[in-house]
DNA sequence: TATCTATATAGATAGTTGTCAAAATACCAA
DNA sequence: TTGGTATTTTGACAACTATCTATATAGATA
């Protein structure tokens, strides 16, 4: 986790990624993936599992930390990871849930 | 619109704008404009804008490139510019829509 | 086995959203 | 003013979504 200096004035660049017009599967296949990441219970779980010092967090700590019931927090998980956004790993009785960071900055590329 | 080569691995960047967990009301609010991003159409929209040479299109170039009728474009239009992405210029009978650069870096920020 | 805990799935429902056709508005020009 | 073109607004409708409760499944342990 670098605390990035990028030596451009970013403020000045277009969005990289939307540098040409997109054709209409390639804006549906992108969208597919924004509508996973644009909602506040789907925000608020990525950035609890970001806050993490191992970079996971298991369900009952999510529903904890986040005033929805439990199986609500399990079908936003289900969203994110078919999304490929998450990974999930089964330890005993939890499933714990880690950020895939390669799909992430895929995504974050092409808004940058 | 510079060719960015940023120093750094940032394969191995965790969510910048996401390292803490975020309160309800803050997930909403980047919610609003995510939404308004997320959508097919609207993408097309932004990156047909962002791929003109000024930076600006009018309606009727966006409906004509656009497989949807020319109300749901404009529909779409006012989502953009209600959330601060789009900027709206009249000239004559014509409507100029721009990208509010500042208000694109300021998500996209928060998702690098 | 029986039981407890953690998680996922199913089903229902209220609310939201993308689209179009039709109508209204805004602006220019003859 | 009249007519024409560009854009926005309205109203309707089908499709999708976030949430809940209730139930089912999976795994650990006594």
């Amino acid at each position: 986790m670098l605390p990035l200096t990028i030596p451009v004035d970013v403020k000045q660049c277009a969005p990289a990624g939307l540098n040409l017009p997109l054709e209409r599967s390639q804006a549906e296949e992108l969208t597919r993936i924004l509508k996973a990441i644009a909602d506040p219970t789907r925000l608020q779980i990525l950035s609890l599992i970001n806050a993490q010092e191992e970079g996971a967090a298991c369900v009952c700590d999510l529903a904890e930390a986040i005033s929805v019931s439990q199986p609500t927090i399990s079908h936003h998980l289900k969203i994110l990871t078919c999304v490929g956004l998450l990974e999930r790993e089964k330890r005993g009785t939890w499933a714990w849930y880690s950020l895939n960071r390669e799909q992430w900055n895929s995504v974050s590329a092409l808004l940058s």
